[in-house]
RNA sequence: GCACAGGUGGCCGAGCGGUUAAUGGCAGCAGACUGUAAAUCUGCCGCUCCUUGGAGCUACGGAGGUUCGAAUCCUCCCCUGUGCA
């Protein structure tokens, strides 16, 4: 058992207040986690994210595979290790890129063959193989590998899908419970790196986490509460360390997501971290924590920034219009982030209009804040006594 | 001064008798973005009107000319680059 969950409080409306022991974190729960799908959360470096708060942050595991590749991330260590990350980590297994990656795959029961998007060539993903590439990398989290079913899909299709991802979720356990000692800092992977925190600090969790890597379960079924049950409990039998919702905001209305995720969240264990994968935009992301959600990611905050696209208290702002040209104030007058405290939206627009790479990191930093921040208070409020 | 090569919409640059308000790219303006093939993608981008659709006007250095029709052919002029004097 890699993970213990410890539900310090739980309101009416099912919101929970926990805390999330893993190996190289614990984590204060409902938590926003930042995507670094390729080893790095894009434009922001590992100092700044852990300045911000960022307890746990993903990598993918088909990102990473093809590139350094997951045998070379081993033999430096896993991928704490090598991308300098002592907090918590997890990893998606590449069932998103199933879906993502459409035009350049081809799924059988056996598994899916991809076409690399980086050079064409051919590469076969099955559950165990997701499994030892994430053994490989060594993430205090791995998903079980599973397909995340389109929208809209018949129900022929969300059936022979959650078929599918069902099979594989009981091979990705089986495989995983069989390999998961391979993690390499369980095996301490090769001396202490010299730029490591571990150098100073011999005792670092980033040299040898503390306890075990843990396995998701991924509940599918398109948007048909029936087979969303079914799939629940399965997984639940198979008996997962923690249980996520896929297969959501991938073009349905967001009244449709919130349903799914009000009719599953029930179904799962109280006393196992969940997880609703790839959401959502400010109000959706405080409205799953407040409904009983422990744990969520999305690239938005992050690709949106890159795109000139910033949250703020007063809602979207799109840095790149005109009317910002001369606008001395704050990106966010409500924040009180490194960037808003410094930068004005004239110099955050004219960086985006030069194509300047500090615009990426400034935006993405703004935005990270601003969702951490959501969560941050979405937890004090969670922890205190019922209001009256 | 002579010889070549050129002057196209904010810029670069196609086009070389009609299907051309004129291919592309850049810049500009706006929009999209939800387990990242994303510093990406989409739309608009001469001016003026009307509702989509369209109508009118102005445009390929300048002035003439040839032709039913010219950015495209001819003449002269102006300008730029290169070479030779």
């Amino acid at each position: 058992m890699g993970l213990t969950f410890d539900l310090i409080h739980t309101t009416e409306a099912g919101g929970r207040r926990a805390r999330l022991h893993l190996p190289h974190q614990t984590v204060e729960t409902p938590v926003f986690m930042p995507v670094g799908t390729a080893g790095t959360v894009k434009a922001v470096p590992q100092e700044t994210l852990e300045s911000l708060g960022a307890q746990i942050i993903l990598g993918n595991t088909y990102h990473l595979y093809l590139r350094p590749g997951h045998e070379a991330i081993r033999r430096m260590g896993g991928l704490h290790r090598f991308i300098s990350w002592p907090r918590g980590l997890l990893t998606d297994s590449g069932g998103f890129q199933v879906f993502s990656l459409s035009e350049l795959r081809k799924v059988t029961d056996e598994g899916v063959r991809f076409r690399s998007h980086l050079d064409g060539s051919s590469h076969f993903f099955t559950p165990e193989h997701s499994m030892d590439v994430q053994i490989a990398l060594g993430a205090d989290i791995a998903m079980a590998f599973d397909e995340c079913t389109e929208y809209p899909a018949e129900r022929s299709r969300a059936e022979e899908s959650l078929r599918l991802t069902m099979a594989w979720a009981r091979r990705s356990l089986d495989h995983f419970r069989a390999h998961q000692h391979e993690v390499p800092w369980l095996n301490d992977g090769g001396g202490i790196h010299p730029g490591s925190p571990s150098a100073r600090d011999p005792g670092h969790p980033i040299e040898r986490g503390i306890g075990a890597q843990s396995l998701f379960g991924i509940v599918q079924g398109g948007m048909y509460r029936d087979l969303r049950k079914q799939s629940a409990e399965r997984l639940i039998e198979m008996d997962f360390d923690g249980y996520a919702i896929g297969g959501l905001s991938v073009g349905e209305p967001r009244d449709l997501t919130l349903e799914m995720i009000a009719e599953v969240l029930p179904m799962l264990p109280k006393d196992k971290p969940r997880y609703v994968m790839g959401v959502g935009y400010p109000d959706e992301i405080e409205q799953y924590a407040r409904m009983g959600v422990d744990m969520m990611d999305c690239v938005l905050p992050t690709r949106a920034a890159r795109h000139g696209l910033l949250f703020t208290s007063e809602g979207r702002l799109t840095i790149k219009n005109k009317r910002f040209a001369e606008d001395q104030g704050p990106p966010d007058p409500a924040c009180d982030c490194m960037v808003c405290r410094r930068y004005t939206r004239a110099y955050l627009r004219h960086l985006m209009q030069a194509g300047e790479a500090l615009s990426a990191t400034l935006n993405t930093i703004h935005n990270l804040a601003y969702y951490l921040g959501i969560m941050r208070r979405v937890r004090a409020s969670l922890q205190a006594p019922t209001a009256a």
